[in-house]
DNA sequence: CGGAATGAAAC
DNA sequence: GTTTCATTCCG
């Protein structure tokens, strides 16, 4: 333990510590083990660091035990952010339509203006922020049971008297209590939990072990194993896998577990969400070293395929062109003379077989590809209906046969679950295993892993996705939600599919390889196409003229089934081989929603493409729909919206990946590492409860910056400590006009102003803020006297452009009033739709069915206002 | 990396 | 009451 320098070492370290200190505020370990330790101290602690130690020895790196604790203590906080207030998410809503207006302005005068806004906001708006805020900082809280929001400035305190920074200290301090405290070990037993699921680990050794026994088997007999091992496999796969993460997950909300029943009950959504993230939220503490995971996941899969790949050479005795690749086969086999032919790359192999099979079996496909595609859906329900262990043999069984008769070319196409290939059993043994095996090492990385990622962050994605796209797709899949994927990876894996991803995977390789041009770009921002274009295919379904469109798709949903991600791109390119079943909109990313996210596991599991579809069509709908709100804004944001519709379109189309690239972009500053790291590692629970937090907020009233303007004109902005300002700069800054606005808005307000009579008083006294507020409500709502002032607003908005705006702003009236007051639901839904509508046609794009999901989600007004004000603001 | 804003939490 | 920090990015 290095308690000589203790945390301070972080602060004191200071700048070079600079990032620590962020980690330390991002830990919240000590809480937790405060209750672990009162949980289950005992039990656990020796597992756990059995576990542990394990996993270091597994991990090889190893190098963690010092950083192991603080940093493990540490990852898990990462994620942990502090759930924000009603006003940040208020500035989150909204800062994007300041900057919208007064592009010039930098977020400092942006975060003026909002806060003026935010002091002139409706008591109810603002009441409502406050709710989301509430709501979500118990979410929050059920999910890190142990978080403190600060780490107690007394920690500087406490140790400080070195310490020359108290106040970063003070996050440091966790360290500190760690150490001081029970610190140490109740760290661990924090830690435990993830490492826990690094618990996995010992499975996974047993699975490694299996999986090289496998291969070799498989490798020597490729069916006779896979036969006996499959059985095997689905058995103890899913017994085992599933048991240990549900375990988990009850573990880890067993910590709060108490407590989550009552609050079940009552928690909306979010909470329930929460509960699930908490679960995650120890897969979390796995996911950060997610991405270690996935390259081991990678490495295995490339094992297995490299096995299957010499398999294949051999029978088939491709040469190619040589490669680097064989490294990888070396180790899991090391020996094999095959090595030498293996000079050629597993890509290479993988895809000459790939291309082989289709040249050879196009033919067949089609045929094949229904047959196929009918036995899926039949497999789909079975699995949905039970889950049992037999079932899925029966499927495997069905699948083998399938397999066997037609090539994996066939399945490949298709879709990624489907892709199984008979050679693949041996994998299936593998893959389970392979599973765990990811997670540990993510367990073990996770430190590691988050400074890289910090750094890495967007840089990386952009610029490193063309050299590494798995990267970004990892990420992705990991984001959207590791726990799903694990799930369908161990299902998948029970049937068999797995492994047949896995060759799949590598012919797609190879098709990308070939066309790398497009592959980057592609790989660079495929996932937002995707969406659009699968909703468009929802839509149309059989228009896929292009097979780029349908190449995304598939893509996409390669991406999302798979944990395996890293190949993702290549499965785009993979696509091009079946356009048409790939116009089968698959799966989703899981991101979707809490709720997407149930049938889009299940469908997942299934592998059904029909279920998925249907499960989709809903979550597409309402993820669409806010997809395009968040689409919209950003462009409105970056200003690209004039851009090419491409990229636009694009952006609209995957409001997941928008979401997540907002949030990472976001991080850019220098809070990265905490944001990166909390958003790759997060991961499963995190992302979901960040997930389900950014629908709720996006839910939350959006105002157009008119209304605040008009607003914030009467007001006489003094605000608050600074003093008077009554004229401030920034408001100035705004448009010329806006300005015009303003003057009319003035007029009109200091009309009302008149009513309440408040010249701005110089002191900040509450009372400033309340005259506003109720100017604000004044001019806004009707309620009162109304009358007048709905004709103000009227009047108000037309003044530029802004005829939209007017319209806007009826709309945003309306919803806000519905919340506020249910008088006219009907209107406001009305209008919502309209606003829709609207939106959709300024959009040019897509589907129609967006105004759908509006319906559907029975919530028009909020989704809707935003569009719409959006919209408005655009033009 | 600091800073503008507000709010909540832990002192 | 004070101190931190959540979000967002520009300089």
């Amino acid at each position: 333990m290095k308690g000589n320098n203790r945390n301070k070492d972080h602060s004191a370290e200071g700048e070079g510590a600079g990032k620590r200190p962020k980690r330390k505020c991002l830990q919240w370990h000590p809480l937790l083990a405060k209750k672990l330790l009162d949980f289950s101290e005992e039990e656990e602690e020796e597992d756990e660091e059995e576990d542990i130690d394990k996993v270091q020895l597994l991990g090889a790196d190893g190098l963690e035990q010092d950083v192991g604790e603080t940093e493990d203590d540490e990852s898990p906080e990462q994620r942990a952010r502090r759930p924000m207030n009603a006003f940040l998410l208020f500035c989150k809503r909204h800062r994007s339509l300041v900057r919208q207006e007064h592009p010039r302005l930098d977020n400092r005068g942006a975060t003026k203006i909002l806060a003026d806004w935010w002091a002139v906001l409706d008591p109810k708006e603002k009441q409502k922020y406050t709710d989301m805020a509430k709501e979500y900082k118990d979410a929050f809280m059920k999910a890190n049971p142990g978080y403190k929001w600060c780490p107690t400035t007394n920690k500087p305190v406490k140790s400080p008297t070195p310490t020359v920074n108290p106040r970063k200290k003070l996050w440091a301090f966790p360290s500190d209590s760690s150490r001081d405290l029970p610190s140490p070990k109740k760290a661990k037993t924090e830690e435990m939990p993830q490492l826990n699921f690094g618990m996995a680990d010992p499975t996974q050794m047993g699975g490694l072990s299996m999986l090289l026994l496998a291969g070799e088997h498989a490798l020597s007999t490729p069916e006779v194993p896979s036969g006996t091992c499959r059985p095997d496999v689905p058995e103890s796969p899913d017994s085992r896998q599933k048991s240990p993460l549900f375990q988990f997950a009850e573990i880890s909300s067993s910590t709060s577990h108490s407590d989550v029943p009552s609050k079940q009950c009552q928690a909306s959504a979010l909470l329930q969400f929460a509960e699930i993230s908490s679960n995650t939220s120890q897969l979390g503490g796995a996911e950060p070293g997610k991405r270690y995971g996935k390259s081991a996941l990678f490495q295995l899969a490339e094992m297995c395929l490299a096995s299957e790949g010499v398999k294949i050479e051999e029978s088939k005795q491709i040469k190619t062109k040589e490669s680097d690749g064989g490294r990888i086969k070396e180790l899991e086999k090391g020996k094999e003379e095959r090595e030498i032919k293996v000079e050629k790359t597993d890509e290479g192999n993988l895809q000459k077989e790939a291309e082989f099979e289709k040249s050879a079996k196009e033919n067949v496909r089609d045929s094949k590809d229904l047959r196929n595609f009918e036995e899926l859906q039949v497999d789909n329900i079975m699995a949905i209906k039970m889950e049992d262990p037999k079932e899925i043999k029966k499927e495997e069984l069905e699948e083998d046969q399938k397999c066997s008769l037609f090539p994996d070319f066939s399945y490949s196409a298709s879709s990624k679950i489907i892709i199984s290939d008979v050679p693949s059993r041996k994998d299936h043994m593998c893959h389970p295993h392979g599973i765990m095996i990811i997670e540990d090492p993510t367990a073990l990385n996770k430190p590691e892993k988050l400074k890289k990622k910090k750094k890495k962050s967007k840089m990386d994605r952009h610029g490193n996705d063309k050299s590494t796209p798995k990267k970004t797709c990892k990420k992705r899949q990991s984001s959207e939600s590791d726990i799903e994927s694990v799930i369908y990876t161990i299902e998948a894996v029970a049937k068999g599919d797995w492994g047949i991803e896995k060759l799949g995977e590598a012919p797609r390789r190879k098709v990308r390889t070939s066309s790398s041009g497009k592959g980057s770009l592609l790989d660079a921002k495929p996932p937002k196409k995707k969406v659009k274009s699968r909703e468009k295919k929802m839509s149309k379904e059989k228009l896929s003229d292009t097979t780029k469109e349908s190449k995304l798709p598939d893509f996409i949903s390669l991406s999302a089934s798979k944990s395996i991600s890293g190949e993702v791109p290549e499965g785009i390119k993979a696509e091009p081989l079946t356009p048409m079943e790939d116009a089968l909109p698959p799966s989703l990313s899981g991101q979707a929603k809490p709720e997407d996210s149930d049938c889009h596991r299940k469908t997942e599991t299934c592998g059904s493409r029909k279920s998925e579809r249907s499960c989709k069509g809903a979550l597409y709908k309402t993820l669409v729909s806010e997809g395009m709100l968040t689409s919209l804004r950003a462009n409105v944001d970056r200003g690209k919206r004039s851009s090419g519709k491409g990229n636009s379109s694009d952006h609209e189309g995957c409001w997941n990946e928008e979401s997540w690239t907002f949030n990472q972009s976001g991080t850019s500053g220098s809070k990265k590492f905490k944001k990166t790291k909390t958003k790759e590692d997060s991961l499963l629970g995190s992302t979901k409860l960040d997930e389900e937090f950014e629908k709720k907020s996006n839910s939350l009233p959006q105002y157009s910056p008119v209304t605040f303007d008009r607003k914030y004109v009467p007001v006489p902005r003094k605000k608050k400590k600074t003093g008077n300002m009554s004229s401030e700069p920034a408001k100035t800054s705004k448009g010329p006009f806006q300005s015009q606005k303003k003057n009319l808005f003035h007029k009109i307000v200091s009309k009302y102003k008149h009513k309440k009579e408040k010249p701005n008083v110089p002191e900040k006294g509450s009372g400033d803020k309340w005259s506003n507020r109720q100017l604000f409500l004044d001019a806004i709502h009707p309620t009162e006297d109304d009358k007048p002032k709905e004709q103000l607003q009227r009047s108000l908005p037309k003044t530029a452009e802004t005829d939209c705006n007017d319209e806007c702003l009826h709309h945003s009236e309306a919803a806000g009033t519905r919340s506020s007051t249910p008088d006219m639901p009907a209107v406001s839904a009305f209008f919502s739709l309209a606003a829709l509508a609207e939106v959709a046609a300024m959009e040019n794009v897509h589907r129609g069915q967006r105004t759908t999901p509006l319906t559907h989600d029975g919530q028009p007004k909020e989704m809707p206002q935003a569009p719409v004000l959006i919209s408005c603001a655009d033009q």
